[in-house]
DNA sequence: TTTT
DNA sequence: TTTT
């Protein structure tokens, strides 16, 4: 019991968020991550190493996700390690590791996207007034403040 | 903007948790707690180096730690950095470092205090049914369960 | 590029851990850990969530993992994720994560099987004086003392 | 004993990096770093609250971020809390702590110092040949591949 | 599939 | 003293 289980990723997007509104006023948004890692190799060589990892986030964060985040968006994760199991078609037992984002801070993106004055760097900043947005911005220094739905019972 | 301030810290306590109990019902815990790294110095000789930490944690924290820390006992900590400052006697500009804990797990202590069955290892386990108790158990995977408190404008 | 990529864990073993000698002078060990996590549904009652995870370790480390870690133990440990990717007999592209240990940390075993005098909370401590145990008791307080072999590419 | 002290900024540079070179070829480098974190008070009004850092990088470390940090630069850091204790000229023990860093990344800097083409986002990537560069380079995805003089042993 |  |  009483463990630990926590994951800080920074990277960038490989694609646009994938955003579902479910029943129950319910959102998840579902992000790939790029961590890459370079090194040189025993003969001197520059290698760089890429590892993808699947994002899942919740409520209000999904919201910020949608609305700021686009493929290659430089971003801070903390989140946990989950894992999904399921049957597939043959049968068999599978399973699949997700990423569970508990906060995250938008990284000196060109901000292109966000339409915010002047195209200095961005975060998810100012989200108006929604109580998850500002969690959302909250959780840059740690993720105290995350509201409902950050919790790991599942929102629905 | 935008920042990230996280401390991770395994320790042992160096003395008893300082509690205050302020008005306003705030309460407040003090704790020393030593991290300790060994390796070997050039000639192979093994050293041992601790250093001591200023732990400060606020309301349903505090009380959990008042009730199950002691001198002694072995904690996982996450926080983040805070100073003070303030004019010492001499007028001097003076500044402090603290930490500012917002979550905590017990480890493996022998648990001779918690009055728990068995004395296996045993976390702040089953801090009966306080809800401030509940947060910090569930903090364990991540801090996103903290109370009212755990937020860093001021608790008074 | 730039990313970061890290794992922090602290649970307990699932199984004592599994090391396999290969080629070349290098070892492997494969762990299970847990990490459990509780909190209480929406009506009081308190849930525990388990995530198990696979950890990977690589040369002097796995051989400490050998000697001191079994079923049971609790350890921290830093790492990063790693997967692996393969076709499996459907000729289906499959997925697997797991988690490379950079550094561990033995945490309040009861020490039975270390032999240690006393049955004080123990660590992976004063693992004599092999070199590789050197490495993992140094990275308590950081992973910055890991040998060779902490290094991402294969170690074969 | 077995303990971890570890510390995780992301934030921005409030001067230039201060660099001494001192005997035996040993650099080290100063740097200060600013993170903020906003939050909304009981008033809904936005608050940002900054906290200085005081970092310390040895050896090669200290070299790459003199070469390509300067006020502003937004890094990642990992590294450990240490303290400086001393007498001051009353005599009075004083202590001051440091984040001794164990590793570091440029992130998404306007790059108008480093004479890279494009301005885009850099790292301190390519930092040529040295292997302290390499080094750095490498930490970005875990301080694993940390150099000599990442150790605690004082580097004099 | 990102980024440099 | 940074950054937004």
């Amino acid at each position: 019991m009483a463990g630990v289980n926590k994951v800080i990723l920074l990277g960038n997007l490989g694609a646009d968020p994938e955003v579902k509104y479910l029943e129950g006023d319910n959102v998840v948004a579902n992000l790939r991550l790029a961590t890459t890692e370079s090194y040189k190799d025993r003969n001197g060589n520059k290698v760089e190493q890429t590892e993808w990892h699947d994002l899942e986030l919740w409520g209000g964060q999904a919201k910020i996700a949608e609305q700021y985040l686009k493929k290659g968006s430089q971003i801070y994760v903390e989140g946990k390690i989950k894992s999904d199991t399921w049957q597939d078609d043959q049968g068999q037992n599978r399973k699949r590791i997700k990423i569970r984002v508990l906060s995250f801070t938008m990284l000196g993106g060109r901000s292109d996207s966000m339409g915010n004055e002047g195209g200095n760097p961005t975060q998810q900043s100012q989200p108006t007034s929604k109580p998850a947005a500002q969690s959302a911005a909250a959780t840059s220094s740690g993720p105290d403040l995350s509201p409902a739905g950050d919790d790991d019972d599942l929102p629905f």
